[in-house]
DNA sequence: TATTATTTTTAGACTTGTCTAAAAATTTAT
DNA sequence: ATAAATTTTTAGACAAGTCTAAAAATAATA
């Protein structure tokens, strides 16, 4: 059994191993986790013990099989519940972070398997991102950077990279949601701002905000 | 704000001032929550000095206003998750328990606000304990033991005394579920044994059943 | 490649919540 | 009312998780 805080350095590594190639830094963990990397190395030491990570000093953190699978299921509780939160409580994409954040502790399998038949067997969290299966895979999608669309080009939009509250909160302002179609009418070279149509509104974003955007190509017409 | 170690002893302390006349002892709360009363005297000095407690070294405890205040609010947490767990995840009232201990510590206003409304504002847990209001005041109801009532008489089953895993199990095998109408067939003095009648079905049962069966007066025929 | 800068680890300390063992206070019983 | 039994508190220790400051290793630069 893992305490809290162990859960949550096997998320933060788990998370940074998905976009790092080979191991993590130390001080990569302490800034995820807003703690020092002298408090790492020792919890690093008895991940090690545990059987969670692969260390040596100065060469960075792997999570194991094991690690991984741990870390993956509390992926997994999270964004569950960040879905029941949504769907089922009437929270807002911007608030459920802070609260999922504490509820993906609970230990209880029952829990989360009834969570999981409840809500329908969901894939996919409020921010656009997948729920890992009770093995801890993830399905992969196909997804680009609103950014990298060229003009006339459209697509669906079915996720964000940054999800904190403040864009989550843009986008609503904006009507931008996940699911709707974005179209690029134009793109300004002078500062790499979009002009898109969204729905039936045209809108004219940031570089910043679509760089933040994940995007399903939009096959067919 | 509160520990998670903070809100078990109020929560102790909540219950025990219940059935206790005067303040609470040391040992009492210590036996409550399996740990030493060295333990509960260092802890309840932090309480003191939090004003949730009052203190006078060798004479017990007592919760202020705002201690039970706070320890209502958790109280009304595990309760509406028991509530949650059993209507909605399809648990049994003997599973609910364990998982309620971890998830009456959430900390969100909004969580627990919606989650009432989400499951119709129920005014009572699966055990029949009445579920504290948003001011931490308890509905009270007219009940009694089911050992204390006499022959002929009957009432309905609201509510459980012991609720370990083990009566509630019990309870399930015999058929005797909240809300059920039960009349007394005869009384054994012998060993103080019951004849009961519930829903259709005859059964006997011993004093040490009926002494943790709650019954509503049933009036009316 | 020698030197400087950065990253990482070690050493020692602090907090929270717990424990054991012994001392002090209270209660019970003779 | 004094002695014995019980309860409660104190004193000191420990584990988990964190921190600061200093030392060691690695990486970057001249």
């Amino acid at each position: 059994m893992f305490t809290l805080s162990e859960e949550n350095y096997l998320k933060a590594i788990y998370h940074l191993e998905l976009d790092t190639d080979g191991g993590v830094s130390t001080n990569a963990i302490a800034e995820k986790l807003a703690t020092k990397a002298s408090s790492v190395t020792d919890m690093v030491k008895k991940l090690s013990e545990k059987e969670v990570v692969l260390y040596k000093k100065y060469k960075g953190v792997t999570l194991t099989i094991l690690g991984k699978t741990v870390a993956a299921n509390v992926v997994r509780k999270h964004r569950l519940w960040e879905v029941f939160l949504v769907e089922k409580l009437n929270f807002s994409w911007h608030e459920v972070h802070e609260v999922a954040e504490q509820l993906e502790h609970i230990k209880s399998a029952k829990l989360i398997n009834q969570l999981d038949r409840f809500l329908g067997f969901p894939t996919d969290d409020p921010h656009g991102d997948p729920i890992p299966d009770k093995d801890g895979n993830l399905k992969i999608v196909e997804k680009s950077l609103l950014s990298t669309l060229s003009k006339n080009e459209s697509g669906i939009c079915i996720g964000v990279d940054d999800s904190s509250s403040e864009f989550l909160q843009f986008l609503d302002k904006k009507g931008i949601t996940l699911g709707k179609k974005i179209t690029i009418l134009d793109k300004e070279d002078f500062d790499d701002s979009l002009s898109i149509l969204i729905g039936d509104k045209k809108l004219s974003i940031s570089n910043k905000i679509a760089s933040n955007l994940y995007i399903r190509a939009h096959t067919g017409q």
